[in-house]
DNA sequence: TTGTACGCGTTATCAG
DNA sequence: CTGATAACGCGTACAA
């Protein structure tokens, strides 16, 4: 059943079909509702790979997860983040196809332009976390091909959403010093994901606008996953002088360090202090009481694919790059009151450069 | 640049640039290595809506994600699944659409099966997940359309791949009353879900076959989340008759039983001994020490695949049911010594006829 | 407002 | 082994 079997039914040309079918304004009310009805009967749906052939566009776009966040991917955020895509797709009536390949290694790089770019596959790619030597994305820019990274890029020629990651972390170890904790440490993410060292850069501000001496602050790499956050926080906490807080760069890790904490009999938040990074707690019980920051994950991708829409239909138009509101979320393991409350009706849309006094004196 | 430019630069009619393309034998050496180097040289890759346009198919499948498991979506277990599509899709040259809709809603199956069987957007169709009133693999199976679901499915002329749900909880229970337990309980999911509901009756089967009296055994259901389940449990555990233990047919739920059992301040596994299902504790800090029945989630992703793959090669065939082998993994959570062993060599391939005994047995 | 004619880039058929 | 030529199903100037 096509065009023409339609037109035939229909008493009229293959051209009145289409137009009707595209919405397209100039045709008469009558032939309108006769093909429409035409339409209906015969359950007629048009081809998709011929539309794509003549218009040159397909309505597909492409969520590429790097292979390096194979081990991560089961890290709640990715869901959430996942959702928000499928959501803008859905309002903006794109569909959208997953996509895991390595964003560094070359050879696998060039097979995804090819399939992608070269190949007129997708319309446009959203890129989730960009790491460190991401030869993707400039190649990407370079081919002048609609994308945009969930997570800031350090190509400038490049849109991408992001929630202020350095300030976020900031916000979070001044919360923790305005309790009285000195000795920090931070468990952070990998140091190739650009988010992670975002983050570990914020802890690190705050410290040193503290006044305090660095080196009581100690810094530990993990992998955003619960076993490995478990065994570093173990190891911080066996030392003859264990941190008083701890700043975690993920929910997940955070978990770790919380039951760390609970198999050396350690109490939280009076022998340490934890804040996590995500705020997806809810997923979990809520009982564990885990502050947290917490960032629109589900958002996050809903409004890269709205980014991405408008950069596909205004082609040529200039990089946006944008940031998102994110909440400081206390809870009893900083040391806050057990009763849950929200911070943050205050939007960080200024990367770096936020008055954060008001945050901590809400306290 | 398209295949008439190759053509001319080879000196060659596109025919043959086409053939050589697509690895016609039919075409000899020399003409064929000249126009591979000007494809080469050329960066020249075919147009994928052109190419499915002429053949009527496209190398893509979906995933579908029925919107009902939206609120569980964030369950480690859906990333290892798509891991498994992914892995399955790469290896036969496939693409993979996400595709998150209702499959129970009317409205919301037809908009489906518009934009995908009739549009011919997919070439196949996977569906994790089959809930009770899934009218949508109804409508596939009459459209003929190839589809594979991971979960049994109640209709007969479907394809699908599952691991032997009803048996599976059947054995995790008998290993809890082989402990000596008495007072059982089981957390199960939804009853809207298919596998769900053969968990508890696994689950009942257990108990009916001790010969103990089936009103000591409690079910609660739950939602496959960690919150719910902690709540449920933290109401068993506070009765007057407690549980000795408890069978929980997911981990994440299980995670919110040991939560409670904490919280309460009781020992696991002498005052309430756990069973999770689902096996992906290794995300999570092992020492938590669940016993679980392991289910190969990623491996039913690419089982799926494949299966697709047969499917649409191979049209009219008749449909696959096929039952993937699990592990009972023994630990610290039902009473087995704390050092992690592995059980099952034997594969659960027929369902609900598992000789149990060697199981049962070994321990 | 409607219809005609052509192009989109490949694959497939049929001669040679 | 190679090359015309006809589908594949739709969008769209252009003409009427």
């Amino acid at each position: 059943m096509n065009l023409e079997d339609i037109a035939k039914l229909a008493e009229v040309s293959r051209s009145t079909v289409s137009r009707v079918v595209n919405n397209d304004p100039r045709v008469s009310d009558g032939v309108r509702t006769r093909v429409l009805r035409i339409v209906a009967e015969t359950n007629y749906h048009p081809n998709a790979a011929a539309r794509s052939l003549a218009t040159r566009h397909n309505r597909i776009f492409g969520l590429l997860i790097p292979q390096a966040m194979n081990s991560i991917f089961g890290d709640p955020w990715f869901p959430h983040m996942i959702q928000g895509c499928m959501d803008g797709c859905r309002n903006a009536d794109y569909s959208l196809m997953l996509l895991m390949e390595s964003s560094t290694d070359h050879a696998a790089v060039n097979r995804l332009i090819e399939r992608t770019v070269r190949a007129r596959h997708l319309d446009g790619l959203i890129i989730s976390s960009s790491l460190k030597d991401d030869v993707l994305s400039h190649r990407l820019a370079r081919e002048n091909f609609p994308s945009v990274v969930i997570g800031r890029d350090t190509d400038e020629r490049f849109s991408f959403v992001d929630i202020d990651n350095r300030a976020a972390a900031r916000i979070a170890t001044e919360h923790l010093l305005s309790h009285g904790y000195r000795r920090l440490a931070v468990i952070s993410g990998p140091s190739t994901m650009v988010t992670a060292e975002d983050r570990r850069l914020g802890f690190l501000d705050a410290v040193e606008q503290s006044g305090l001496d660095p080196s009581v602050a100690q810094s530990r790499f993990g992998n955003y996953q619960e076993r490995e956050a478990f065994l570093q926080a173990t190891d911080l906490l066996s030392s003859s002088t264990p941190p008083e807080a701890i700043f975690v760069t993920s929910d997940s890790m955070a978990w770790g360090v919380l039951h760390a904490a609970r198999t050396l009999q350690r109490n939280i938040p009076n022998d340490v202090a934890v804040i996590g990074f995500d705020g997806i707690q809810q997923e979990r019980n809520q009982r564990e009481g885990l502050s947290s920051i917490r960032q629109p994950a589900r958002r996050l991708g809903e409004r890269a694919v709205e980014m991405l829409v408008d950069l596909v239909s205004n082609p040529g138009q200039s990089p946006v790059q944008e940031w998102l509101p994110i909440d400081l979320v206390l809870d009893s393991s900083c040391g806050c009151p057990a009763l849950p409350r929200v911070y943050g009706d205050r939007e960080f849309t200024t990367p770096y450069a936020l008055p954060i006094a008001s945050q901590v004196a809400a306290l």
